[in-house]
DNA sequence: GTCTATATTCCGATAGAC
DNA sequence: GTCTATCGGAATATAGAC
């Protein structure tokens, strides 16, 4: 791996770790073993770094859409809860609960990055649940877009309650949002 | 009201707003109309502040339980989206949320003020919803803490993702948490 | 592409006068 | 209780040598 990819890499972690106003071009630089200059080199401001760190959970986001394209409701959720269980392993939040809370403190460039982004995983989750009601996998009375919406905060949220409540938690809420989706209502 | 409570309700909308990582005592000074000393004389470190500011919240959480204590659970729990609402209209997150993502770049002294208070609200949370369906008022079928945490994660979640999705998203969240508690399930 | 060196600004915190 | 003054450190960023 290249020293770009190594501090993008970095950097990531760090973001859904401390926060983006938490570590520093020091941080990245020791960390890797080499100056923060050269840190400047591949990324001229940390912006360029928050941007180019929203487009690799873009591309990684795209990447699962794109692999479970045929596949079927129940496993494409599957798929989209993994990413958060990848991060809840390392005690990570997810990106856009990060960059959110700090999005009235960072360089208006980054919410532009993140803003498309985050409504592409609204999209892509609000089409899950529309086929897999479809397809009668998935039951539920609320319109689409608003059980989307109510998931994907009970992914970002259990990664940050998590880190207090304990982690089970995170499998709890996992679980239990699948079985309601899979249990019929009257 | 006096310098110390003006120091403290402004450092937590700095806290909801742009995070506890993002402001310094020379924007709180600067707000007030006061010189960074005159801070450090009512909270001698940033971690002091931070932990009155939690403090602050546990209060405000204890007085709307008890002010609601012999309500029916509805208006138990409106009374505890209407703590949230109140965040939604100035676009601040929650302070859970806020500083939650910030865990592990802060004090440990705060995680330590934290920790109590958030375990806590799951408690009272879990507490009305073990009410509501013992009443038969509230239908569900998860655990009562799970559920908690599912509508707490909803809550938390939605004030930071509407930031990027639109603030009439956390009244079309709320309003359908409360949708789906009333209705009976199959 | 990485380094040394440095400019500039900002931050948390303290000492001591008033 | 608030001020001036200042310390010590850390931050982002840049210039220029190698």
């Amino acid at each position: 791996m290249n020293t770009k990819d190594v501090i993008l890499k970095l950097a990531d972690q760090l973001i859904l770790e401390k926060g983006f106003n938490a570590f520093s071009f020091y941080d990245l630089a020791e960390t890797i073993g080499i100056k923060t200059a050269s840190i400047h080199y591949h990324f001229p401001t940390k912006t360029d770094l928050a941007i180019a760190v929203i487009h690799l959970h873009a591309a990684g986001f795209e990447q699962v859409k794109k692999q479970y394209a045929t596949k079927d409701p129940l496993a494409k959720l599957e798929a989209f809860f993994n990413i958060y269980s990848r991060n809840k392993a390392e005690g990570q939040v997810c990106f856009v609960g990060s960059l959110c809370t700090d999005l009235y403190s960072i360089d208006p460039a980054i919410e532009a990055e993140l803003t498309p982004v985050v409504k592409g995983i609204l999209i892509w989750v609000t089409e899950i649940l529309k086929e897999g009601k479809r397809k009668g996998v998935f039951h539920f009375s609320a319109a689409p877009r608003t059980k989307a919406l109510l998931i994907i905060t009970n992914m970002l949220g259990i990664l940050q309650v998590s880190r207090i409540t304990g982690k089970p938690d995170f499998n709890e809420v996992r679980n239990t949002i699948l079985k309601e989706l899979k249990t019929k209502k009257g």
